[in-house]
DNA sequence: CCTAAAAGTCCGATTATCGGTCAAATAAGC
DNA sequence: GCTTATTTGACCGATAATCGGACTTTTAGG
C-alpha cells in the first residue's frame, strides 16, 4: 500500500522519503483507533514493530502524540495544521459560508467535500457541512472521510479525474455494496460517471444508505478541473427526485459557481 | 530548534527519526502562509533547500500538500487527523457541548485549550470555542494557538506545569510585551503562577490585548494534573472584575468538573 | 538584454534507518 | 498461583536511505 505509492512512481524515486511517509502513515492509524500501542499500530500499518516503536518515540518527541504508559493517543497538534488549510485554502475558508446558506434556504444538509488525496481517490473528505436534522446513521464532521464511488460528492469528483486517474481507480473494482442498489462494477460506474460529466450533476438514491437521496455538483478551480463538490442530503420519504433536480440543483449550481469564482483569487 | 528538541532528549536517541521531524517541520510553515515556494520553505524551516525539496516531493506524493507549478498549497488531508482527535479525545469530544453551554448561559465568548506540545509550553491551541460578537482583534478558531504566558488559558495550563518544565519555559523570559500590562519577566510571571495554582484560576486584563479582560479555571484528568484550561473572554467596558469572579468563576468551575469526569473515561 | 534568484538534477559520503533477535515484563489462560 | 502467550524494550551490525553541496537550467526582475 505505502510501497505501492513509491513504486508507481517511476520506479522509487530517490527524492522520496521513506521514514517521513512511514510515521505519517504511523499518525494515520489513529483515524481508526483513539488509543493505539506499539504493536497495534504496527499490525494495522503493516509495518515492523520496531519501525512503529520508533515513529511513535518520534512522534511523541514532537508533540504530535502522547504516551500514557504504553498506550499512545493524539495530542491536539493536528487541529493548527487543520485551520491552516481552513483558512488558506479558498474554497475551504468561503465554503462554510455558503453550506451554510444553502442548508438555510433549502433546508436540508449540505456538504463541501475534496479528494482525500492520501488514498488515490477511493476517499473524498468532508471539508465543509452545515446540518439540519441527522438523516445519516454514521455521523458527519469536517474531517469525515465517506468513499467516493457511492456518494454524490465522491461521483462529482470522480467524473472529473483525467483517464489515467480514473482508469487507475476502477481497476480497484468491484467495489461493496452498501446496499441492493449501489452501482459495484467498473462498467456501470464508468457509465454513470461519463454521464455526470456531460449533464454537470451526480444524483444517488439509496446506493450508500437506504432512504438517503443526494445531489452534488462539481466546484471548479481557474483552471476548469473539478476541484470540489457540494451536495445536498434528503430522505427519500421527505423530498421527490424532482425536487432535488428541479429546485436543488439551481440552489447547487449557483452556489458552486459561487465558489468557483472565490477559488481564483 | 529542531536538533534542540532532539538533543535535549538525553543526548540524540537512536530512536529518534530525524527525517519525520524535518518532514513535519516542513508541514508547519503552512500554518505561517497558506502557499509555499521550495526556497520560502527552506527559508522559513531553516533546513537545506534539498532537504526541503524532498519533504515536500514525499508529502506531495503522499497527498498531504499539493503543487501549482513551483508552489505547494495544503490538501484537506489534515482534517481527518484533526477530527480523530476531536472525537476520540474525551475533552474535546464533549468540550463543544460545554463551551456552548456556558457562552449560552454567560453571554460571552468560552473557550477550552490545551497546550500545543510541538512549542515546549510556550503555545496554547484552542480546541473548542463558542462566540459571542468579536471582540478581539485576531480570529479564533479551534486550532488557533495563542501564547501561554499573556493569556489566561495559558497561565492556568503553565500553573499545572512541574518545576523542571516550568524553569525550562521561564528560561525563555523575557516574553514580548503585547500592551503595558503584559507580564513579561520570570519573576512576574513565577509569582503569578503560584497565585494562580492556589486560588484554582487565572485573571489576565489587558495583557494580551487592552480592552480583553478573562478569567480561566483548570479541566483536570484522572491523575489530577492540568490536561485544558477554559476560559470566558469579555470586554473591559461591559464587566466589572468582580462580575467575573462572583459570577462566571462558579460557571467555569461548574463546567470544568464536568469535563474532568468527562475525561475520565 | 543582462543579472539575480530560484528550481531542478546529480552524486559520493556518511550516517540515520532498518529489522531481526533476545531478555524482561506484562497479560492471559488454566 | 503457575504456566503460556504476547508485548515491550533494548541492542546492533548491515545496508540502503538520506544528506547537502555543486552544477546547470529556468524563471523573474530591472
Amino acid at each position: 500500500m505505502l510501497e505501492k505509492v513509491k513504486e508507481n512512481l517511476s520506479g522509487a524515486d530517490p527524492r522520496f522519503m521513506t521514514s517521513l511517509a512511514r510515521g505519517l502513515e504511523v499518525l494515520r492509524t489513529f483515524e481508526n483507533r483513539t488509543t493505539l500501542t506499539v504493536s497495534q499500530a504496527a499490525k494495522m500499518a503493516g509495518l515492523p514493530r520496531s519501525a512503529v516503536a520508533r515513529c511513535l518515540f518520534t512522534l511523541e518527541q514532537l508533540g504530535y502524540v502522547a504516551a500514557t504508559g504504553t498506550t499512545y493517543s493524539l495530542r491536539p497538534a493536528m487541529l493548527p495544521l487543520a485551520r491552516a488549510f481552513a483558512v488558506g485554502n479558498p474554497l475551504a475558508r468561503d465554503g462554510q459560508r455558503v453550506v451554510d446558506a444553502v442548508r438555510d434556504r433549502l433546508g436540508e444538509s449540505c456538504s463541501l467535500a475534496m479528494f482525500d488525496s492520501r488514498s488515490g481517490h477511493s476517499q473524498v473528505v468532508y471539508v465543509c457541512r452545515a446540518e439540519t436534522a441527522r438523516i445519516i446513521s454514521v455521523p458527519l464532521f469536517s474531517g469525515s472521510t465517506l468513499p467516493s464511488y457511492s456518494t454524490s460528492n465522491g461521483r462529482v469528483l470522480l467524473s472529473g479525474l483525467n483517464d489515467v486517474a480514473l482508469n487507475a481507480f476502477l481497476a480497484m473494482a468491484p467495489f461493496p455494496a452498501y446496499t441492493s442498489k449501489t452501482l459495484t462494477s467498473a462498467h456501470a460506474l464508468r457509465a454513470e460517471l461519463v454521464r455526470i460529466q456531460t449533464q454537470g450533476w451526480a444524483l444517488t438514491d439509496g446506493e450508500f444508505e437506504a432512504g438517503l437521496r443526494s445531489i452534488a455538483v462539481p466546484v471548479c478551480d481557474a483552471s476548469g478541473s473539478v476541484a470540489a463538490a457540494i451536495n445536498l442530503a434528503t430522505q427519500s420519504n421527505q423530498r421527490q427526485l424532482d425536487w432535488l433536480t428541479n429546485t436543488a440543483l439551481p440552489e447547487l449550481q449557483a452556489a458552486a459557481a459561487h465558489l468557483s469564482r472565490s477559488s481564483f483569487r
